[in-house]
DNA sequence: TGCTGTATAGTCCATGTGGACTAATCAGTC
DNA sequence: GACTGATTAGTCCACATGGACTATACAGCA
């Protein structure tokens, strides 16, 4: 297993690389203390696993994620000692598949990197709260499913005049769109208006979207 | 740390507690064969964490973690064989901390169980992978960060002025919530279209709703 | 075979909305 | 002290929308 450091503190990259190269089954191959040059080094040294901080100087470990899994095929662990969900849940979407404390115990720096390299994902206890709480609360999750119950209500016809409406179209665009006379398109929304309890087609536009059906 | 363990299956009960009991830190207090046995039981022997199969027949796991988390303070580790994303999802929600494969390794069981208990949260690598994909892949995503950018452009009574619309309120309803006359909540809501490029209020409601500032 | 739901289409009229303007007041900024 | 942006307020008019109806045709179901 090919490890690769990145991490602008030297006494960091000292003690990592302290803690894996022992190990028969890992290597670190290369250090590096930046963004950029982790990029450089990742090109010659091809690694498994790249271990990043995410607070860098310069490019930061987020950035450096995002160019490095466009270019390799390696998965990449982040180490920082902060647990936000706004930190975690932009580190993941860059491409992360571990995340550390870097207070870690020597154990779970060596299984965090075995983890990602078969393919599967290591957070931290603390992280991988931040995240189910994410998942647990999201907030409006409920109207969510409640409006694509009423949405699913729609018949056809309807439906394809409620996306319109969202779409920001008027009742003739509707009609033209839909080749049907403007009465027809009219006669539609009253229904969708009715199903949707709702007083508008503002109201139409919002639980549309709320339903997760403009396109 | 008081566990009791819920599964439909004799020999599941069986090797967990077998895994469990020997250790000096954990007891096993009782074992439930259902969901509404487990509920019976939690309020004799109040554990400290429940280790709770998912699909169980009557009372599901998941039912049975939400009663269960309505009366007590307990902490849930679910387990189960499947993961997707749904049942992850679902499981979450309903307050579990924890989620293991069946066939995780005895120390990992243990772990889960000692980490839920310090407030944090256990998945199996695997299930963890699950919800890191959920999270980063999270589609319409840039389309809310787009919105809710736009939204932060407004001035603060065209912000007004726009939820209001996404509720469904007419110009003159408006201006009656907005103390201001009908003129001046028109030349807000112009001046929200222009920033928000939009032809009409239909899609200021669908950009509000986007921005997640529908209250 | 009649009932129900869907899709179509129409009329009439009150009210709401959008567009194009102008303009005063006030707060902060250069 | 002039300028800019925010907030307020106004007029006029074309067009869109909502509401309340009626009505035909066709499908599937009991």
């Amino acid at each position: 297993m090919r490890v690769i450091v990145v991490d602008d503190d030297f006494l960091v990259r000292a003690a990592v690389k302290g803690i894996l190269d022992p190990r028969a089954d890992i290597e670190v191959v290369g250090v590096a203390a930046g963004g950029a040059e982790a990029i450089e080094l990742a090109r010659t040294t091809r690694p498994d696993v790249v271990l990043m901080d995410i607070q860098m100087p310069g490019m930061d470990g987020i950035e450096a994620t995002r160019a490095l899994l466009a270019m390799t095929d390696a998965e990449v662990v982040a180490m920082t000692s902060i647990a936000t969900t706004e930190t975690v849940e932009r580190m993941l979407r860059a491409g992360a598949y571990g995340y550390l404390l870097k207070d870690t115990a020597p154990d779970a720096l060596a299984e965090a990197v075995l983890t990602v390299a078969r393919g599967d994902a290591f957070l931290s206890p603390r992280h991988t709260r931040v995240l189910v709480e994410r998942v647990a609360s999201d907030s409006g999750h409920a109207a969510h499913r409640h409006a694509a119950a009423l949405f699913a209500m729609l018949t056809d016809r309807e439906r394809d005049a409620a996306r319109l409406v969202a779409a920001g179209a008027t009742d003739s665009e509707i009609a033209l769109a839909m080749h049907v006379a403007l009465s027809t398109a009219k006669t539609h929304l009253q229904q969708v208006k009715l199903k949707f309890a709702v007083r508008n087609r503002t109201q139409i536009g919002v639980m549309v979207e709320r339903a997760g059906e403009t396109p």
